[in-house]
DNA sequence: GGGTTTCATGCAATCGTTTGCATGATCTTA
DNA sequence: TAAGATCATGCAAACGATTGCATGAAACCC
């Protein structure tokens, strides 16, 4: 009876998962392959595997598979402290640069069996309750792509002895690693173009000056204008990354004396917005002046004109702050390091030769 | 002395969260405050709060802040069997749609306090194992923004008995709820402003038959047309919603006949796609042929021509889906509807009335 | 003022895994 | 062949929070 029982309860389940609800545990795996659940946990585990032997491991795992059966994962994580879990902090997820990030980040998380819990974080006042709350989730890491200049979350994290890594900005104390571009040769890259080009009045639109891409482009600039013993002819800070704050900015600039021959933006959304702010005051692109962005965003090659930009290795960012966190996570840790990426110039349509005086 | 050494205590520990690391569990809680556990897990639950006594209350809390206590949440999900999770799966994290819709979806979470788990599913394929992998972790629910025509995943969801809901692409079948943009609206919208401009000749670039977008707007095409007892000139499928599969159909479309007057696009990236291969064939929009798009993704108000489309909710998309499914795992759900959102024309320069014959 | 209700808190079991230690079986070696 | 080494498995105690039930005290009622 209780055999034929059995059959029938197999028939009505032919594959496993397929039960409505599934509180299948490892007890019942264990009772099912008449074993002891230390024995089921020991050959289901990739390490302690090995100490079981090949007639046990065949027969639990014919159990487990049968049975439907999936670790309970909060339970691991309560035994073990770990949730195989990491969280990721993003100021804009709609801001074309972190899409390609966080794609990198998640595919080395899923890699390793990781998931990733992604936060936007709109309000910088936001990010410590955000960072405390993952804490309490026992996340076993973080990437923050949200740092300022001095940011005292780097402190937070510091002193909760939170596992972390920051990506696309890096903390200049050196207190975490980071996964950066190479701001300097960014704009070394853009700064040779124009100078081959013949420019000699280069201005720049500038990233906020308390986010540290800001302030390192800033002084790529320069230090690549140094280079050819020139000066930058004007520097105006925007606001904030973004269209209307590159409009505001580039009107700003033109404002404030005669017109640059042109002009090196710290960031695409802002090269478009200087775009708007030229197209309404008359001048034409690349014609009257020459315009660079940065980061090389999705569509901008659809723009009027293309535009010349700096490439970033967005995914790879992501995917080698994520190996970093990883590894760091493993115990393995590398001092903490910060890794710079190379970026490229792609040469558009939105740079040309100075126009003849 | 006693006394005295607790305040020395207050000292090195000024203020919250400055230990290093922080085993502090309800049990230091409830050590510190001379109560016990039990009194301390009430304390600390807002819903069972009311069961004690302000006076205890107060010591309990004050020990809590001072200590630095977040419960474990995997203690807790072990004990209650909820996580305060959710899963979501889109399928490409870096087309533009998206980024939008998770936006939605984390503000309502965060309100919640929920965490969100991001997977960007690359190859459909995968999604099953991410399903699995999400199940082991015992999210409380999942969105999916993958869902295919007959999609088996929602089968497994169903059969898995996990609470989810649809986004972007709804469920034919209805077993699922889901949150969708209404195509037939959107579709209707386009071709009447077409057909105003004085068009006759109108084509389609239709979505992949078998995402539930791409029959949609199809469909919505047709009956639109209908309505103003016309047909479509021809209608060509793209092999996914990029930009080259955009170019492609085009190029296919040319080959197959006279070049239609106007071209309705299931896609902003397709339409775009169109630019080039009408560029390429010395076609210009809109004097020779109008083009429009559908989603409004950041930067085609910026291309040339700017692009004449159909503008969609997708952070409302995110919001309500998640509003949905968290009704739904509050065991207060609704009978598995469908929220028909409402989409709107934006009328660019890339759609202008007909060459003259 | 004795009996009953109400209230605040304590007790202890439980959730599902993991893992150090114990145990017994098998194998090795002199 | 006895003593030790090796191996596979079982036992049971954690991990930290939640919650039904028990308990004792205070409040209430007639």
């Amino acid at each position: 009876m209780a055999a034929s029982l059995v059959t029938i309860v197999c028939i009505n389940q032919p594959m496993s998962t397929s039960s409505p609800s599934s509180p299948v545990t490892i007890r019942d795996v264990a009772h099912a392959a008449g074993v002891h659940v230390s024995t089921v946990s020991r050959a289901l585990s990739p390490e302690k595997r090995s100490l079981i032997s090949d007639e046990v491991l065949r027969v639990v795992e014919e159990a487990a598979q049968r049975l439907g059966y999936r670790p309970n994962r909060a339970a691991s994580a309560l035994r073990t402290g770990r949730t195989h879990t990491i969280g990721v902090l993003v100021p804009d997820i709609t801001n074309a640069v972190f899409p390609p990030i966080l794609q990198g980040i998640e595919a080395s998380a899923a890699a390793r069996g990781y998931f990733v819990f992604v936060t936007n974080v709109v309000d910088p006042a936001l990010a410590r309750p955000v960072l405390e709350r993952m804490l309490a989730q026992r996340v076993d890491g973080v990437i923050l792509a949200t740092a300022t200049r001095d940011d005292p979350l780097v402190d937070f994290v510091a002193k909760a002895g939170m596992t972390a890594v920051l990506v696309n900005r890096a903390d200049e104390t050196g207190r975490l690693p980071a996964v950066v571009s190479d701001d300097r040769l960014a704009m070394k890259l853009a700064v040779d173009h124009l100078v081959g080009l013949g420019h000699k009045r280069i201005a720049h639109l500038a990233g906020p000056q308390n986010i540290p891409t800001g302030v390192g482009r800033r002084l790529g600039l320069e230090q690549a204008l140094r280079d050819h013993r020139m000066k930058p002819l004007r520097v105006v800070e925007c606001e904030s990354y973004s269209r209307e704050a590159g409009a505001a900015a580039m009107r700003q600039m033109l404002e404030a004396g005669p017109a640059p021959q042109a002009v090196v933006c710290c960031n695409d959304l802002v090269a478009l917005g200087a775009y708007d702010a030229l197209r309404q005051a008359g001048l034409r692109v690349p014609k009257d002046i020459s315009v660079t962005g940065h980061n090389d965003m999705p569509l901008v090659d659809m723009v009027d004109p293309p535009l010349t930009t700096i490439r970033l290795p967005h995914r790879e960012l992501g995917w080698r702050a994520a190996e970093m966190l990883f590894e760091e996570i493993d115990g393995r840790a590398m001092s903490a390091s910060t890794v710079v990426l190379r970026p490229e110039l792609v040469v558009r349509k939105s740079t040309g030769a100075p126009a003849a005086r």
